[in-house]
DNA sequence: CATGAGCGA
């Protein structure tokens, strides 16, 4: 539908859609409000599903005002709306400048309370409390349209109590830049893990072995349910840590190998096995298609070894084998 | 403990 050049500032972007909800619906819902000039649901062009989100046009800025005001987060179909003034230029939108993250929030904060505190700092593009089937998940965004706004709000939230939580207020990090500053401080480790310590181990005498290589904090042994021993060290230095992990890995106890490394986040490690797991399955995949490349004219210092190393590149190799000619 | 997702006719 075409709407004219002096209609299109009083549009309102509607996100987080229902993929039930229709145009009527829609409109029902906001002419109750304001005169609605017109309303469209952005939909897949060949199966004609909802895209989840949805243009409402008023004719008045003020009607459109009016809806922002009021209607933010209103549930339709059990799921709760998002209204931003429609913003076609996607830099303003996702560049993260003004973006704010908001972490310990007490579980009963909903979007219109968060929203509510927060527009004390400034005009606010967008908010949402990050919920799941429980309800909050107790972290936020708010997107800030200038940064003094952005500023101010952490300025005076970051560390503040609401509702007997004490917050976490900081700018908004992209999974980029945590995943850098979360590497950063894993280079940096003081906490080590260590496995396969055998039966007579306690913690007084994993403190002892250990304590050469500096102060440690705190020390505690468990016992797995096969009845394995691990343990965590953790020390005063990441210099402790780190030499303790050099020298003491792979060092042989009774005949038993010594691991000792940095100690992992649980969902780090988690990561981990997925990520291994999943490669072995792509491995098993392969191998099982039987996905076999013949080459051949190959000179004869080409061995399996270099062979290996020079298709490396592509994949992981389940076999290499170079066969000698009879001569 | 936590760092999103979103722009048409």
């Amino acid at each position: 539908m075409h709407v004219a050049a002096e209609y299109r500032q009083a549009s309102l972007y509607v996100g987080d859609l229902h993929a039930d909800v229709s145009e009527d619906l829609l409109f029902k819902k906001f002419s109750a409000v304001r005169p609605v000039l017109s309303i469209c649901i952005c939909r897949d062009l060949v199966t004609c599903r909802s895209l989840g989100y949805a243009y409402v046009n008023f004719l008045q800025l003020e009607d459109a005002q009016k809806a922002l005001d009021t209607m933010n987060f209103d549930p339709i179909k059990g799921k709760s709306i998002c209204l931003m003034w429609s913003q076609r230029d996607a830099y303003l939108r996702t560049s993260g400048i003004g973006n704010v993250f908001i972490k310990n929030l007490d579980k009963s904060i909903d979007n219109k309370t968060l929203y509510e505190h927060f527009s004390s700092f400034g005009k606010i593009l967008s908010s949402k409390v990050m919920s799941d089937d429980h309800g909050s998940r107790c972290y936020a965004f708010v997107h800030f349209q200038n940064q003094t706004a952005t500023d101010r709000a952490i300025q005076e939230m970051n560390g503040a109590l609401l509702k007997d939580c004490r917050l976490f207020v900081g700018r908004f990090k992209s999974h980029k830049d945590r995943e850098a500053k979360l590497q950063n401080k894993a280079s940096e480790f003081t906490n080590v893990y260590i496995k396969n310590l055998g039966d007579d181990m306690d913690d007084e005498r994993l403190r002892q072995v250990f304590s050469k290589y500096g102060k440690t904090l705190s020390v505690k042994v468990m016992t797995d349910s096969s009845g394995k021993s691990k343990g965590f060290l953790s020390f005063d230095s990441h210099e402790a840590a780190k030499k303790a992990a050099e020298e003491m890995n792979g060092k042989d106890i009774n005949g038993q190998l010594l691991f000792v490394g940095r100690a992992q986040k649980k969902a780090e490690r988690q990561a981990e096995l997925k990520q291994m797991s999943e490669q072995l399955k792509q491995e098993r995949f392969w191998q099982c298609r039987g996905a076999k490349l013949y080459i051949k004219n190959l000179d004869e210092t080409t061995d399996d070894e270099k062979l290996r190393r020079e298709f490396s590149s592509f994949g992981s190799i389940s076999r290499v084998k170079v066969t000698q000619e009879e001569r």
